[in-house]
DNA sequence: TTATAAATCAAACGTTCATTTGTAATGAAC
DNA sequence: GTTCATTACAAATGAACGTTTGATTTATAA
């Protein structure tokens, strides 16, 4: 069965590579775990780079398109009145949250994974996984400019980077055992959403102090 | 020479782990760089595993004792007045910033690795390196919790956790080429950290809203 | 049924891995 | 000068790595 197989096969590696990294979960375990012959990988997907490559591109590409869908969902909505950073916010992190909804722990491993590649140096890994959000950025960067018209472009990204690593901390953290997050399970936890959107909120919105701020004491 | 091997273990150790990870470094690369024997490593430290945990021994220490230092300093000095929350978010932040004023470059890398340790799931890592921060958390645990008493313990704990986040993450960032990052250089980096405060204390103090929230359209 | 392509399989490829071994320097104490 | 513990070294260990091979099975179509 081919498609079996190679479905079989990508679910293994999402799981492994979320659970140890990339580097550390070897061909062998992900083909033992999907009960199929070692052979398979490099013969569904050439390498097992590529494989990796493969396990983004399925659940990346839905995710992506939610958020741009309700970014312009919410650009049409909101044309002639007042833009909102919180709507903005949620449109951008709310859909990683789904991907659990549609596959369960299958989808927070997954989440776990994307995670743990914002902090890959690899250079090859790194541009091919980031390539595939080129259109976020492409969109909620005005989006996000928009908004907050009184922020430099410069201060936007480092922002929107603070933003992105306060996300990819939590998709790993919530997948742990003794990580200090209490028993949030990622699967349902749209308290945790919350208090996300709440927190990259408040923090994007936060007012740039005057150069000569001499504060406290 | 015993302690010059040892320390350019370490050194090496640092800037490999930090640029490709733990997994992805193999003993044989440190040791290379380091110009020692490939048995060096397993005669000074005993493992592979065992040299990361000296590496973050090594650096991490002072820059806890720094915050801790700073933190009980600011309780000290407003003893009698407001406490105030971005004081204490920059306690807990502007000392990881200090090791690459200390140690260059090499420092930065370290910081890398930091990062790095924070998508760690290997039990046995994990637990070694966040054991490292338990004066930490006892310090500031209470100290949020005491400037933001309208707070939930489960808020707080899931807020520090996004500030983690953005912490970790640009400790990834300003090494990378292409990471969007512009031109930072971390050895440079007040604004960074000035903005990377900001982000946080705004993030922290954000409103919890009322239950029954109706926001929008 | 037969020809053709796709998928699976066991086995092996050469390489690299972390670690261990036994031996040779090194330097201080006696 | 001999002893003795420490350190350094080249060499080798067995295991695991990603990948390839060539035969074999399965599916498709003529």
């Amino acid at each position: 069965m081919d498609i079996e197989t190679k479905a079989r096969i990508l679910d293994s590696a999402e799981q492994l590579f979320g659970e140890y990294g990339f580097s550390a979960t070897s061909i062998r375990q992900i083909t033992n775990e999907a009960d199929v012959n070692i052979a398979a990988v490099n013969y569904h997907f050439g390498s097992k780079e590529e494989l990796l490559h493969a396990v983004f591109k399925r659940r990346v590409g839905p995710i992506n398109t939610e958020r741009v869908k309700t970014l312009l969902a919410l650009q049409e909505e909101t044309k002639d009145g007042e833009p909102d950073l919180e709507q903005v916010m949620r449109a951008f992190l709310e859909p990683c949250f789904h991907s659990t909804e549609w596959h369960g722990s299958q989808g927070a491993k997954f989440l776990q994974l994307v995670g743990r590649m914002h902090s890959e140096t690899n250079e090859q890994l790194r541009d091919a996984f980031f390539q595939l959000f080129d259109e976020v950025a492409q969109h909620f960067g005005p989006a996000f400019k928009h908004v907050l018209p009184h922020l430099s472009k410069e201060e936007i990204i480092w922002r929107v980077h603070f933003v992105i690593g306060s996300l990819a901390h939590i998709l790993v953290c919530t997948q742990m055992k003794n990580a200090g997050m209490g028993n949030v399970k990622i699967e349902r936890s749209d308290a945790l959403l919350d208090a996300l959107v709440q927190f990259c909120t408040a923090g994007m919105a936060a007012v740039v102090p005057t150069q000569t701020t001499v504060q406290s004491v």
